[in-house]
DNA sequence: ATCATAAGTTGACTTTTGTCAGAGCAAGTG
DNA sequence: CACTTGCTCTGACAAAAGTCAACTTATGAT
């Protein structure tokens, strides 16, 4: 017996597996196929977000740090990744902890916006698999050919496929030649129902961007070394979805901002959970920036990075 | 070394096991205790809610005949539980089920509104452990003493205590002496305010009861035998969170009624997810009589239930 | 202080599960 | 039609997880 096995087979063996809390070796017996077939088709369902094995976050969250940055910034909700030495590597837990409250923060039927970044892309990459029911995850700023391969679109179109979700991409380049293309292209039918139904997203996952010679404007090509520092010395403080901001989160007057094809600012702070997730100990300025422009309510960081952010806030 | 295992470390092991993915004897290793604690920390974890494993209930709602009863009767969903010889037995698969959809349907935060019954007792039974964030589940009815122990405040209790949830229970009898004292203790603030709470719940479970001489209302106490015959006579159909419906799902004009203390009707009709469950072939004519009312928006039986009511929407 | 009790821990043992190479089958291709 | 390609299936073995009885450590009562 070599018939295709089935996608209607898979659930079946997944519900008397995990469900039923059946021995593999019962459930084989029950669908008249080998154990081995079994063991095949449970490895599927995970894959395929059949069965959805999660871990709560909360150890993340349960930090008495947490709560005071809640308090001292007004966030909903704060995840704390420990640096100690017994604790893992917080490289690649910041992601893996970010995936998690993600997939704890969406609800079915949800729209979500995604921003792009090597961050993003990490956290797309150890999204675990889910089955959610009528979720969309869309792109929240333009493409852009990036060297390291963090598209804009292939961080949308990874998570949706591992929620089972529909990726609406936004079939346009980040930055323009001029800002007339950019405005013209902007109000392109196609483009403006995107970009304005993001205000209607529920979730928003974004990093943010430092404004330095080695920001992903400049090795992407967006923009150029000196141009980044002449920005710098005008005021910019980091960079969200593409966008320049200033030390207090508004949006900074300069041509390269009004060449974007990008969420509105205004949008992206509708958004009732904007989940922002910090890596580099290095972004501690453009963090502050974001939070100060009210684009952050759900935060991921390290312990240290909870720290100076406490002490700058009690010092202001 | 043989100090209490703190909730910390078993969420620790938890994350390590099942969100990266270690052996146990790492996770071991990793946490300094043995393997074999390791396990009994994991199964610890399971039942706490901090994993959580869940089946998709897609198995039972791609069926033809889930689309065609959503269609004809106007529901939001319906999951059919077959009953081939290959099946599992009905019996116990309906309230497994009816658990796992009840899972997928609630979100953080939300209330939910429990009614009672041996099928509601079932599935508390065997619904999964998780942890929901900012859920209160409270009782649609009063209080009744059952001879099978199917008391209206375990089912709420039992709900709640494995989503990790609040329970509100209601601390009044289901059927009083007289409709002057059901009408003074429904005026009572404590009682008053949490019945009016119910309308503002997001989602609501219960099943149906049936107006024969084995009805629960006559097993518990709360009718006799010949009264319900005579409500039967009357034009009695079922019964939904204790009170008595007539065939078109209205509230019957009886003494009875007015002697309850329950969720007013038009509170359960703007719940927005009405979760019913069915066991019983015997109940047909109830269920009717609820989905007539409004009572049901997501719908679990038998395949044979769902036959007769394609049959009677079609006949009709 | 001492004992009893309950809960946590461990190593050894058993059962269950993951994996792999080889075989078999179906569908698409030249 | 023969051939390739890409699946799934199987049986056997290795690895991992579950379980249990005995032991250890806290806790609380006498």
């Amino acid at each position: 017996m070599a018939g295709k096995a089935t996608d209607q087979t898979i659930h079946k063996a997944a519900w008397l597996y995990y469900t039923h809390g059946m021995r593999q070796d019962d459930v084989a017996k029950h669908l008249g196929i080998s154990r081995a077939s079994i063991a095949m088709y449970l490895r599927k369902a995970r894959e395929k977000g059949i069965v959805t094995i999660s871990t709560s976050s909360q150890l993340f969250s349960t930090d008495v740090l947490s709560r005071e940055l809640e308090d001292a910034l007004g966030l909903d909700a704060v995840w704390i990744v420990p640096e100690d030495r017994h604790a893992l590597d917080p490289a690649s837990e910041i992601p893996v902890v970010s995936a998690a409250v993600f997939l704890e923060l969406v609800n079915s039927g949800d729209r979500i916006g995604v921003a792009w970044g090597r961050t993003i892309y990490h956290i797309a990459d150890v999204m675990p698999f889910a089955d959610l029911q009528g979720v969309s995850v869309m792109q929240l700023c333009g493409n852009l050919g990036a060297p390291y391969s963090y598209r804009p679109d292939q961080c949308t179109t990874e998570i949706a496929r591992r929620l089972n979700a529909e990726g609406i991409n936004l079939y346009a380049p980040l930055v323009l030649g001029s800002e007339e293309l950019a405005q013209a292209l902007r109000s392109e039918p196609v483009i403006r129902e995107q970009l304005a139904s993001i205000s209607s997203c529920q979730l928003g996952l974004y990093s943010v961007g430092s404004v330095e010679s080695d920001s992903h404007l400049v090795t992407c090509g967006a923009l150029e070394a000196d141009q980044v520092a002449a920005l710098g010395r005008q005021g910019a403080a980091g960079v969200i979805a593409g966008q320049i901001i200033d030390a207090d989160g508004k949006l900074m007057d300069c041509t390269y901002n009004r060449r974007l094809i990008s969420a509105d600012l205004e949008s992206i702070r509708t958004i009732p959970k904007r989940m922002m997730v910090v890596e580099e100990t290095s972004k501690f300025e453009p963090l502050v920036a974001a939070i100060k422009g009210g684009f952050v309510s759900h935060l991921v960081v390290t312990s240290s990075m909870a720290k100076n952010l406490l002490s700058r806030w009690s010092g202001t």
